[in-house]
DNA sequence: AAAAAGAGCAACCGCCGCCGG
DNA sequence: GCCGGCGGCGGTTGCTCTTTT
């Protein structure tokens, strides 16, 4: 029987007689009709997960549900639309006031056009950075902060622990299915090992000083070239330098970018 | 009981990177 | 190098149900 849906969507509609485009019917595979999804409330410890995988990670919302098993993406989306923004509305950090394009906050139970509250759409945005998924090459490896520039085989070191491609895990595999490789902690393995063991130990409220740790760590354990100590100090060189750390490093792509694999 | 407001969630939209021609 | 098709992603919208007034 010939199987159509995942890496065949536009052979769905088709064969199904829907009037619905490819990316409709994959999404309502992924979020609704996969057997493997787990329907219902999160729990705690889903919870717990969610807010120590945004706080490392951010709004990837497919890489966060990677590590719920049944959960998608939607799902953790729409629950920290619904849930954790309200909570995170009211506090100080990391979150900025919301404002109307005039300038002025919106009225107490205001509607946009669509007859939808402002208060839920316009709600405080949190300031987190948003990496977008990009291929690391010599091109878009930029270095953020001037005052450190970086040696030339920094660079050379930091290209040399990039995720491996899709070409040379399949080459790993296959040495070592011939006996040619020893037992090789590849770079997924590593950040797998870090979610599974040093996520537990991300404060979940922690102060901008504590989150210093363990980027630094996680830093550390992508990249052994780099010291954990010289990491941090980089990132406390300026003020905001945790924000340009993440996006003009683009430490977040080495997590994102492969993730797949 | 009815209207308004709020909340939840599935679906849509636009953009991106990858890949093959 | 360019282009089009594809899968995938995050942000946003719109519908529906529930709660509040």
């Amino acid at each position: 029987m010939e199987v159509y849906g995942e890496g065949r969507w536009h052979q769905v509609p088709i064969r199904a007689g829907l009037n619905r485009c490819r990316k409709s019917c994959r999404l309502r595979w992924l979020n609704y009709l996969k057997p493997s999804i787990k329907r219902g409330e999160f729990s705690d410890d889903e919870v717990d997960l969610i807010i120590r995988l945004h706080k490392l990670l951010g709004n990837r919302w497919s890489l966060i549900a990677g590590r719920l098993p049944g959960r998608t993406a939607n799902d953790v989306k729409n629950y920290w639309n619904t849930h954790q923004k309200k909570k995170t509305a009211t506090a100080p950090f990391p979150c900025k006031p919301a404002y109307l394009s005039d300038g002025r906050q919106p009225a107490a139970g205001a509607k946009n056009k669509n007859n939808n509250n402002i208060s839920r759409l316009q709600i405080t945005k949190a300031n987190i950075i948003k990496p977008r998924p990009r291929t690391f090459s010599s091109k878009s490896l930029s270095w953020p902060m001037k005052p450190i520039q970086p040696k030339p085989n920094n660079i050379i070191n930091l290209h040399h622990k990039l995720p491996p491609s899709q070409d040379d895990r399949r080459r790993n595999c296959q040495e070592n299915h011939d006996g040619g490789g020893g037992a090789e902690i590849t770079w997924m393995d590593q950040l797998e090992r870090f979610l599974d063991d040093g996520i537990n130990n991300l404060p979940v409220a922690a102060d901008h000083e504590a989150d210093r740790f363990p980027l630094g760590q996680l830093m550390s354990s992508i990249l052994p070239d780099h010291q954990e100590k010289s990491v941090d100090n980089m990132m406390m060189f300026e003020e905001d330098s945790y924000q340009s750390f993440w996006s003009d490093l683009d430490i977040c792509h080495l997590l994102s970018d492969r993730h797949d694999i």
